[in-house]
DNA sequence: GTGAAAGCGCTAACAT
DNA sequence: ATGTTAGCGCTTTCAC
């Protein structure tokens, strides 16, 4: 491995030379820099980012944590959240938490060790006061309860009112809310929609027709086939997520039911297996790509800025997306 | 940030024995280092990574180069790799290309600098020789033309073969081929797995039935509209893989023909949504989130090893899934 | 404008 | 068994 000591020694200067001219300190002579910059190129010669990273005190190196890599949502975070590393510079060690507690605080812990400069996260569990001893700047995709750190999100709750509502308006009422987790605070806030909304048009909620499982696929299958079992199945389901919606949907068309006639869904995230032609998932969209992308950007700020962009809360808004299931 | 000499003027010991306690070498005083392990654990200290890896020249950090990681193929990929890496210790670079060779060539020099240990690529370009020039590990996830290095991947014109053979002993004749790009070797190899099983049985391709774009499902849709415009539309379609595959099935119903009565059609993958209920996809699976795990193996017996377990290729055996698109 | 030297946090060879 | 020291590849004072 070509070293600088190398480099300075082909280009008979000190290294320290080299080291200004390719870091484009403004002391260094003109020609000197060309040439030693030539040099350099030509011998394919690229600095160790580690031992930069060692003296520098800075890894150009985020992490991102998410759950379930496996779910079409977080691609899309991931997409955006890499591209915007990539113009800034950055580069991104994938952290999939897989659903595990340990897994995430394990993680937390090797991103420390291996200095990276901030973390993005859509964290699966409550960090407490923990959280400030491992990480400097993070920003969190999701509500978060301590008001140290940023945090980037659509408006759950809004987004599920007008799910429901919309399930309302079209004569429902008796609507059920399949969810995830219980206490993924993502889940807690579209139940709460749900509920506000249900609320709202003086609608009881029959106590089985909240479900929780996890956010996959497969839940979404129990949980409905549950509900269809049930002394008087709901007319309509709101789903937490889109894959839950696609359980569901299973559930309901092995029961020999039409959707929507006999039971209305709407998801959550508009992946895009939603508006696949044989799917037509009525969902609640949330603008995935920019949400990576704005948290990578949010973060850098707050890496380079300091303290004033903390406990910034930047809220989007939700959107219905109206197709057939509904 | 705690560091190792703090630890050790904490403990009253010289910091070289506080390394030797901490990564356990036999010379030390089992008292000692007793002492000290659990003096780091109630100060929380963890050793700079960085730091080590300078010394050590070794990160414990691999690179991941894919393509897209929008398409379900490669998070069940990359969540195999994260796994396995998880349990040996290392942790991953996303790097996801997005099908640009530019970007690709630069995440290499990146990754280069950034002192990883070793790559796993599913590479978009024919890298000729510049290719050791910037890595020492790596395997392929794919088939590759240069003898050095290890790839792992599915047998595809064997696939291929099986697909269209089915579609063949189904009674059809006149099957068309939708592919992605025309460089990457996937596609070159199940185009040829598609003709040899169509010369095989003495069918003669129409040279508009072999169309190429890109592997994203908007791709599938319009080739298969040219498909369905032109005078002797196929009574059958294998695609390169199943985004395409779902494209194609959009445009065959937008046309209001029936799958697979009019036109049959047939993927490549397995992605989750192809066993949808709606979807039904017949498609040719891959064991993906075993080739992931099997690649981060293989790459770190590369990383420890040395040069007799280059050259290895892993074979794979696809899976002809049968649903109802065919 | 350039060189010499210190030091980032750690490991490992060399002493003792 | 433990301490001292060199050095990994780089940036950044501090001299000149």
């Amino acid at each position: 491995m070509l070293t600088i000591k190398d480099l300075a020694k082909k280009a008979g200067v000190s290294y320290a030379t080299v080291s200004r001219a390719l870091n484009n300190h403004p002391e260094v002579n003109e020609e000197t820099r060309r040439k030693i910059v030539k040099l350099a190129g030509d011998c394919g010669y690229r600095p160790n980012a580690i031992a930069q990273g060692l003296v520098k005190k800075e890894t150009k190196t985020i992490g991102l944590l998410i759950p379930d890599i496996t779910n079409p949502f977080y691609p899309e975070i991931a997409r955006g959240v890499e591209d915007a590393a990539n113009e800034t510079g950055y580069t991104v060690f994938l952290c999939n938490t897989n659903w595990s507690v340990e897994r995430e605080l394990n993680y937390l812990t090797v991103l420390k060790q291996k200095q990276v400069d901030g973390i993005i996260i859509a964290p699966i569990h409550d960090f407490k006061d923990h959280f400030d001893l491992w990480v400097k700047s993070a920003v969190f995709i999701s509500r978060v309860n301590f008001p140290k750190y940023t945090s980037i999100l659509i408006d759950n709750i809004r987004g599920s009112q007008m799910a429901v509502e919309y399930l309302i308006n079209k004569g429902h009422c008796h609507i059920a809310f399949i969810g995830g987790q219980k206490h993924i605070w993502d889940n807690q806030d579209r139940l709460q929609g749900y509920q506000q909304a249900m609320a709202m048009h003086n609608l009881a909620i029959n106590p089985v027709y909240i479900q929780n499982g996890d956010f996959k696929r497969e839940s979404g299958h129990v949980m409905m086939k549950k509900l269809l079992a049930c002394e008087a199945p709901p007319s309509a389901v709101f789903a937490a997520n889109d894959l839950l919606a696609l359980g569901a949907i299973q559930a309901i068309n092995e029961q020999g039911l039409a959707i929507p006639k006999d039971i209305a869904v709407v998801g959550f995230d508009d992946i895009e297996f939603a508006s696949l032609p044989e799917i037509q998932l009525t969902t609640v969209a949330q603008p995935k790509y920019d949400m990576g992308k704005l948290a990578l950007l949010t973060l850098i700020d707050q890496i380079k800025g300091g303290d004033d962009i903390l406990n910034k809360k930047i809220l989007l808004e939700p959107e219905l997306v109206i197709r057939k299931t509904s």
